[in-house]
RNA sequence: GGUGGGGUACCCAAGCGGUCAACGGGGGCAGACUGUAAAUCUGCUGGCUUAUGCCUUCGUAGGUUCGAAUCCUACCCCCACCA
């Protein structure tokens, strides 16, 4: 099967330049992807990208992973409705060596025939000049044209966004990075966001324009979520990929808790199962929903792909712990090493000598609840749990005797919101 | 520049001198049901040591009044029509 019809049963493919099909489906090409360092960590937002990237590699082409350095300290119009804040070159630099080390685990960087490359543009727009890339590049660019473009008209019309000619000039420096590429690499395509297509297609036309070879572009759909709501956002915010941000625990449940009308698109998206195998769960999902095959699929793949299959072997026991069974019974130990990931802060164990603490105090004081208020109400709605039995007593003061072994509590907003809270001895 | 309309809590949107922490809807949180799903139903949704209590909030700054989101003045910003 070649590339975009591994795309294509995948429902990966939102659009695609005139001829890139059918080149990709020829000798190994290069081909790369942007990435921008806005911030240290990746989130599930940009995995649809990662796996585009990832098919190319198994297809036999070769990928090229770019983190805009560079670009990041101009940020990108799209999609924005404001002037952008821009990065300090330090906080870019920080930001793309997370990037750099979360695509490791996705891309084979060692493989002989067609290892995976990471770039930066900052390594060759750094140095640039204004004159040279006015000259060569801007050349090749027509204002008019510029400003028809869907992202920047908006910005245009738009007399009080307005945009500044920084973010005037991104659109000219991402298309460099595609000419830039061709000539280092031989790069051939591009690959990106639906939201990219206006940026994608402006490097094509520059590496026509400037060197007379014709290059190629693809754009995966933005993923959507059937009620309508961002893909990867919980109640707790943004799903990271690092585990400091988002713990393997919580980035497990996300998967596991996916609607079942998403499931199997996503599985699709983000699973590298056969296009046999995701069938077969999806007609066991649809005849038995309950079981939640194709959620525990996406859960168990992804949670293991980006944070290893210790990660994954602990959220599964967390997860069976506390939504199957009593924490009872349980000893500190098998609590420390169950909960290892799931939220937690640190209580020293004097706070809760004699008379101990208001439960109210410490559900707002650990974060749990946002306010004492909602603790409350929390509670007379009986939505807080100590060691998974429900307290309604707003009046409820916890103690000692409340710990496991004087070293844990175990502190549940609603059915899946845990708190660990370990006592520090004196 | 002229005329008219408007700026209310996370969003939309009522209120137009006291009974307003402010109707209603959305969103969010919690509960029931279920499958850690969806839909549905119920409760809650500014903060505070839960109190027929206090503090903060109705564009901004002043003023009138026993008392203002509601009236007056100035200023800022939006929208519509006219120029």
């Amino acid at each position: 099967m070649d590339l975009f019809e591994e795309y294509g049963w995948r429902g990966m493919l939102h659009d695609a330049t005139e001829g890139a099909s059918e080149a990709f489906a020829g000798e190994p090409l290069t081909a790369y992807i942007g990435f921008d360092p806005t911030a240290p960590s990746l989130h599930v937002g940009s995995l649809l990208p990662i796996m585009g990237l990832v098919h190319l590699q198994r297809a036999g082409h070769h990928p090229i992973a770019l983190v805009g350095g560079g670009t990041g300290l101009i940020g990108d119009p799209s999609g924005k409705t404001e002037e952008r804040q821009l990065l300090t070159r330090e906080v870019a630099e920080e930001n793309q060596a997370g990037i750099r080390r979360q695509l490791e685990q996705f891309l084979d960087f060692d493989v002989s025939a067609n290892p995976a490359r990471l770039v930066n543009n900052l390594d060759w727009l750094g140095d640039l000049r204004a004159l040279d890339f006015l000259r060569d590049v801007g050349k090749h660019f027509s204002v008019n044209a510029l400003i028809r473009k869907e992202t920047v008209r908006r910005r245009v019309e738009d007399e009080d966004a307005g945009i500044s000619y920084t973010e005037f000039s991104y659109i000219l420096l991402q298309a460099y990075d595609f000419l830039e590429l061709y000539d280092r690499m031989g790069c051939r395509g591009q690959l990106g966001g639906s939201d990219q297509w206006g940026n994608i297609t402006s490097g094509i036309d520059l590496v026509r324009r400037a060197r007379g070879a014709k290059v190629y572009g693809a754009v995966f759909p933005l993923v959507t979520t059937r009620s309508g709501t961002k893909f990867g956002k919980t109640e707790e915010g943004t799903v990271w990929l690092d585990p400091k941000r988002t713990s393997p625990f919580r980035f497990y449940q996300f998967w596991l808790n996916i609607e079942d009308e998403d499931a199997g698109r996503y599985l699709r998206y983000f699973s590298l199962r056969s296009r046999l195998e995701i069938e077969a769960i999806e007609a066991s999902a649809a005849e038995r929903p309950q079981a939640r095959e194709a959620q525990r699929a996406l859960a168990e793949e992804v949670t293991e792909r980006v944070h290893g299959i210790g990660a994954l072997e602990r959220a599964r026991a967390a997860t069976g712990v506390l939504f199957g069974g009593e924490i009872e019974g349980m000893g500190a130990e098998e609590i420390e090493e169950v909960f290892r990931d799931v939220p937690s802060s640190t209580v020293p164990s004097d706070d809760l000598a004699g008379e101990g603490r208001g439960m109210v105090e410490l559900l707002a004081e650990l974060g749990v609840t946002r306010s004492r208020g909602e603790a409350r109400r929390a509670m007379e709605q009986g939505g807080i749990y100590l060691n998974n039995r429900r307290v309604t007593a707003t009046d409820r003061r916890v103690t000692l005797d409340d710990s496991v072994e004087g070293r844990f509590l175990v502190l549940r907003k609603g059915k899946k919101s845990y708190h660990l809270v370990r006592l520090l001895g004196p």
